[in-house]
RNA sequence: CGCGGGGUAGAGCAGCUUGGUAGCUCGUCAGGCUCAUAACCUGAAGGUCGUAGGUUCAAAUCCUACCCCCGCAA
């Protein structure tokens, strides 16, 4: 089998590892540019392009990927195998004759299709999530399904815990993928238009915490957006000093339901804060400035008034 | 040179503006009391105040350089 790997995040790690210690071994690997990478803007490589190099697989790295696609088609692959890459293909690519071009996408599709689908789901509440494998077409995560695999989202699963497990759910489906292409007979299920999602890029500002949802709420949201891009209020200390606060999972639906929106309780070195359906239990924190530290620290040396 | 916050006892912080014996809330240890939803009371141990220089009779505090941590922005 004659494969390109096309791929950027670290979802798609042991999948490539599985290529490269069962096979087939890729042809190559596409991967986006190096970028700047946090404080101190240094320009950091995909993972996935160091490990692609210490295997000896060339890499390629186009701004714009349209741009090699004569060089890609002169590999004559039969399957690209793309996931978590961060770049549209464009037509002349997904024309390519005699290519399969799959995308291996971290949702039940036709749910969730974008960028933020691992987040989506915990957030929703969703019982179970899993991998598709789909035949890629212009619009985003819109192909025909040949397969997928699904298992249970566990019910304190962070978006960071789940990006893992799927991450390794996408191998079998990967394996599973090459054979039905490499067999010539690749089934094809159209997605139900009707029961299509779409989740775009989050940003930080997403993170902000709407204390007038319930609690439940607000539990799946901490969940869903850790590690990225993470959840964050503003708290007023005793004083009136307000203070960016972020706020990372588990947090605990508790008992206290008569506080408002935003109130905060503490009591016994513990923190509730209402909400509009229930109250959370905070139990770890990052105020401004600061490490990320435990709850019962935080309140060593701080009153918290109330959340906005 | 993108903007900003911070480094003080095992933990979280105050003190710095207006230099003058290093403090608070916890934790730990010892004892007491007793049982009140981290129980309460008393006592003790524990700190080269990020590093290196400088100013000064005297620096956690003022000045300079450097190291490290964190948030925002990308």
């Amino acid at each position: 089998m004659r494969l390109i790997f096309i791929a950027t995040g670290d979802i798609a790690l042991p999948a490539f590892r599985h290529l490269l210690a069962v096979g087939p071994k890729p042809l190559a690997l596409v991967t986006q540019p190096d970028k700047p990478f946090g404080r101190k803007q240094v320009m950091t490589p995909p993972r996935i392009k160091v490990e692609a190099l210490e295997a000896g697989i060339s890499v390629f790295q186009p701004k714009i990927i349209g741009d090699i696609s004569d060089q890609l088609g002169s590999m004559k692959p039969q399957l690209l195998m793309v996931m978590a890459y961060g770049q549209i293909l464009k037509a002349d690519l997904l024309g390519m004759p005699n290519v399969a071009i799959v995308n291996l996408h971290a949702s039940l599709l036709p749910k969730y299709r974008g960028a933020s689908c691992i987040q989506a789901a915990i957030d929703a509440g969703d019982q179970k999530t899993g991998v598709t494998a789909q035949l890629m077409v212009r619009k985003l995560d819109a192909g025909d399904i040949i397969h997928a695999k699904s298992i249970p989202i566990a019910k304190d699963e962070t978006a960071g815990m789940l990006h893992d497990r799927l991450a390794d759910l996408a191998v079998p489906v990967m394996s599973r993928t090459i054979e039905l292409v490499a067999s010539g007979n690749v089934p094809r299920t159209p997605q139900d238009e009707t029961l299509a999602s779409y989740i775009g890029k989050l940003d930080r500002e997403d993170g902000r915490l709407n204390w007038s949802k319930n609690a439940e709420q607000i539990e799946r949201r901490i969940r869903a957006y850790e590690p990225w891009p993470g959840t964050y209020t503003t708290v007023v200390e005793e004083g009136g000093a307000e203070k960016r606060l972020k706020v990372f999972a588990p947090t605990t639906i508790g008992a206290h339901d008569s506080l408002k929106p935003g109130e905060v309780l503490v009591e016994g070195g513990r923190l509730w804060v209402g909400s509009g359906g229930g109250s959370l239990e905070l139990t770890t924190v990052q105020p401004e400035g600061s490490k990320r530290m435990a709850v019962s620290d935080y309140l060593k040396a701080r009153k918290p008034i109330r959340m906005v």
